[in-house]
DNA sequence: AGTCAGTAAATTGTTGACAATCTTGTTGCA
DNA sequence: TGCAACAAGATTGTCAACAATTTACTGACT
């Protein structure tokens, strides 16, 4: 109940474009909509209660970082990313991260410490209250804000980027049987080593657990053609 | 004379949003364009002869990279970074493209070498000929194509919007004086150093480039108002 | 039965007109 | 003369209708 989740049905609301982006990453966020769905122009305008001109904006900002793919003549589906693209986005995660964590370490200060740290809390209460939805984004914005002390505009832009794909990703290749998402005590462990100074610590605690979500992938039998395996195991029976 | 720098009147060509971001791109690049400048939707239609959504499309595309700003109700103008974001975009620069050079080294292989070598040569022919317009979008291509050797979708995009970034900076803030484009031998080092799989050394070379580059800027009178200096510097006269 | 062509529905692409907003120039008033 | 309110022009924001394309369906033919 953190946030509205879900507004009345769309009305009397001046939506901005950006509103519609924000609602469509927060749904691919919380996995209401999963990647490869189709998103067609006029069902968004009735749900939204907008016209076509503001969805067509969104999907076009959307494309741009990588939620939607765009087709000519063919409309938006969800990103899927490829395991060779998924591949890309640790690799460019681990780059982009360790150097903002480095310089995060230089410029925090005692304030910035104590909102990381209730920032935690919140992530442990809802892993506690079972609120999954607001877990996985609490815990894709630990980074964001952890990269935000860098005081490095374009270097964040590009990480929110890719933690926004992370998700994408895990959604995708994610064995449900080991939540591959931030888990154990990661977060907290890099947070006391921030607040030690200990950049090499830091940037260490985080390709471990970069490394570790990886390996918690599974990109064996569904790489672009998941719906086909099941259309084919659904003939067979 | 290597590319159309201007096409007949705009007539029966299909143009699509990408042409109208790349013509302006290449204007800014080339500095026929600088920063600062109002574009307004009508204008660009005419000069294009396509109708306002391509030109508003476009506009949203270039906003996303920090070509132009967009604000509400204002229109376009030619983004005119602060010393500031100027100084964040080096940060970013240094630590993306040191990743990408190190990547760039484990995967080149002769053919690359060539190619690069090849592009040398070019550049040396833009500066020998006095071609400037040619010679900048070469020495920025350079950075470039180095990183594309490195096979990382993501960080490539990311590095090509700082690259673009950083020819507008010098645009704004570069001392005509000293030329502090691409300058000497750098690229050339650069190229001996990672077929020599020297990966630290050509970090080093690209570090000491850029630091040379940011050293030769010129940030004094001019931060957000150059124009109104100028006009008071006419009135004082 | 299976395949192919043709047609109908659905969806996206484009255009032009109209409304809202900002900018600029002018007029009236203290 | 200086200032403020007003009005005209220009520019951007929004929308709804129309055109082009793709997709789905139906039916005839082999």
């Amino acid at each position: 109940m953190s946030t509205p989740a879900v507004s009345p049905p769309a009305t009397r609301d001046p939506l901005t474009e950006e509103d519609i982006c924000r609602r469509v990453r927060d749904s691919v966020l919380e996995q209401r909509l999963s990647p490869g769905t189709r998103l067609t122009e006029d069902k968004l305008c009735t749900v939204f209660g907008v016209s076509r001109t503001l969805v067509r904006r969104a999907f076009l900002l959307l494309s741009r970082d990588n939620i939607v793919r765009l087709e000519r003549n063919k409309g938006a589906v969800v990103a899927s990313p490829t395991p060779e693209e998924a591949e890309q986005v640790f690799e460019a995660r681990r780059v982009v991260e360790s150097a903002l964590i480095a310089q995060a370490v230089a410029r925090a200060t005692k304030p910035d410490f104590e909102m990381l740290r209730m920032h935690l809390a919140r992530e442990k209460d809802a892993l506690a209250t079972a609120d999954i939805a607001r877990w996985i984004r609490l815990t894709g914005e630990f980074h964001i804000l952890l990269a935000r002390l860098a005081r490095n505009a374009p270097l964040l832009a590009f990480l929110e980027q890719l933690v926004f794909q992370t998700s994408l990703i895990i959604a995708l290749y994610g064995r449900n049987g080991s939540p591959s998402n931030c888990r154990g005590d990661d977060h907290d462990r890099m947070v006391a080593a921030l607040e030690a100074g200990n950049a090499a610590e830091a940037v260490d605690i985080l390709t471990h657990h970069m490394n570790g979500i990886e390996a918690g992938l599974s990109f064996a039998p569904r790489d672009d053609m998941e719906d086909l395996h099941q259309i084919f195991a659904a003939k067979a029976s």
